[in-house]
DNA sequence: AACAATACCTGACAGC
DNA sequence: TGCTGTCAGGTATTGT
């Protein structure tokens, strides 16, 4: 589910609802997601006041009075967050972990394929990755394109060279600034790589502008449904027409490295 | 050191 | 209806 415009609608909407409440609880259900969680974190009363909810790479980081407490979810392939009032809670399958806050709301995470994680701050590697959404400039990309023989869909998609892009928007991307899925990162001309660099950030605004990409599962944590999927050009798009203006191709849909890629093989050259 | 393959899990869906 | 196989938006780990 979630890539970097699904987190940062996750984040701006917790940030404006719980900045400055206090969290009495902190309950989970099972503690084998991806990793385990820390025994001092779940089951604990520590009582902590959230001074700020911030996007690193695809992390929503808590960030408390108590900074060495700061925590961390990640939503995986499948995470989905509600907040709702504490009094009307009905658990439901693959809840995991439940955060209760003074304002008699509670923050619940779900998550079928226990792909995510809720970990402390301190726990996470260190990422130097540039964020594609804020750090990218097309000649940092140019740089980690050159060092690089893989596919350029393949390059996307490593968090540890560039963060925040997955699937979909790799793909979006790709298509936005013509270059094929396949041509080789450190075969891109300059052109290419400060268009590339632009339809990044392009289709990440915009999808955070709708609210995110809800193809399955996605969910804002007030059950809200993105609308990015109303605007794919060629995610999930197989078999129809390139809407490119003047293009006659269709969009494809091969395997890379184990991911789909969706494509125009008549304009990404 | 860079890269490809694998593994972790459940659910939805297509085809039989 | 129920079985089987395939696929899914992520990423750490393992092997080459």
């Amino acid at each position: 589910m979630p890539e970097l415009p699904e987190v940062e609608t996750c984040v701006r909407y917790l940030s404006s609802a719980l900045t400055g409440d206090t969290i009495l609880q902190q309950t989970s259900f099972r503690s084998d997601l991806r990793f385990p969680i820390h025994p001092s974190l779940q089951n604990s009363n520590q009582s902590l006041t959230i001074q700020s909810i911030i996007r690193q790479h695809k992390y929503i980081v808590f960030k408390t009075n108590i900074p060495d407490l700061d925590f961390s979810i990640h939503l995986g392939m499948s995470g989905v967050l509600r907040l709702v009032p504490s009094d009307t809670i009905t658990l439901k399958k693959h809840d995991h972990y439940q955060i209760n806050f003074q304002s008699n709301r509670s923050l619940i995470l779900n998550d079928p394929r226990r792909f995510g994680s809720v970990l402390y701050v301190n726990q996470l590697n260190h990422n130097p990755a540039p964020c594609a959404l804020n750090k990218l400039t097309s000649q940092l990309l140019s740089s980690i394109c050159n060092q690089s023989k893989q596919p350029i869909k393949t390059l996307l998609l490593d968090q540890k060279k560039i963060s925040g892009l997955g699937n979909i928007y790799a793909c979006e991307a790709l298509f936005l600034s013509k270059i094929s899925p396949y041509q080789l990162a450190n075969t891109l001309k300059p052109l290419q790589l400060r268009s590339l660099s632009f339809a990044i950030k392009l289709v990440l605004k915009k999808a955070i502008r709708y609210g995110g990409t809800s193809i399955r599962d996605f969910k804002s944590p007030d059950q809200s449904l993105g609308y990015f999927q109303h605007h794919l050009w060629v995610y999930n798009q197989e078999n129809k027409p390139c809407r490119r203006h003047g293009c006659v191709g269709q969009i494809t849909r091969q395997a890379q490295t184990g991911r789909s890629s969706f494509f125009c093989a008549t304009c990404q050259k």
